[in-house]
DNA sequence: GAAGTGATATCCT
DNA sequence: GGATATCACTTCG
């Protein structure tokens, strides 16, 4: 399986959005196929978006080069994995809301202890161990990464996104079906 | 339907 | 320096 390039990430947050909806996430010996996603844009005007107030410490690798995952800490106890979009010092990710378990079920059930594996942010995360310790990693070349997958079938359904406050009738949530 | 979790950002002194 | 309001959610009742 061959990760996604640079230049896959390197486009507009909305494109890199859609397209990596049937993708599949690897890390170690569990996988899955991306199957929800939300875009945030970094232009200013998207609010729901952690860049909306500028640059800081923890929103600092939305900046930086695309293809770099960002990982955060939400309600004290769940982690949200977003990717890096746009070419470096525009900032944009995209927000890994739902994947399909491909591989490595076994240990996904044994970290999560229930049968719901994957779908939702903080879920996945979870069940794929991935931590803050992967804030900043690389996914075209670090142990994180996003490989291509042939072209899904599916339909791609785009809705508002879900459980913020502002911008919230923007269509930035894609979603495989 | 509501609680709960803790890092972050934004006020206060 | 410290306090508090916020938050892109999950779990339990």
């Amino acid at each position: 399986m061959k990760a996604l390039p640079r230049s896959f990430y390197a486009r507009h947050t909305v494109e890199v959005a859609r397209d990596l909806l049937g993708k599949i996430l690897v890390h170690g010996k569990t996988s899955g196929r991306i199957i929800e996603v939300e875009a945030y844009l970094g232009g200013g005007d998207d609010l729901a978006a952690h860049t909306a107030r500028g640059i800081t410490d923890r929103t600092r690798v939305i900046f930086g080069p695309p293809g770099h995952a960002y990982v955060y800490l939400i309600y004290g106890m769940y982690e949200c994995l977003n990717v890096v979009a746009e070419p470096d010092g525009i900032p944009g990710c995209v927000l890994i809301r739902a994947l399909e378990p491909v591989s490595g079920l076994a240990i996904m059930r044994r970290r999560r202890g229930r049968a719901d594996l994957a779908s939702g942010p903080g879920k996945l995360t979870v069940a794929m161990g991935i931590t803050r310790a992967h804030d900043g990693a690389d996914l075209v070349r670090g142990p994180l990464r996003i490989v291509d997958a042939p072209p899904h079938a599916g339909e791609i359904q785009i809705t508002p996104r879900i459980g913020i406050t502002k911008s919230v009738d923007w269509p930035l949530r894609f979603v495989l079906v």
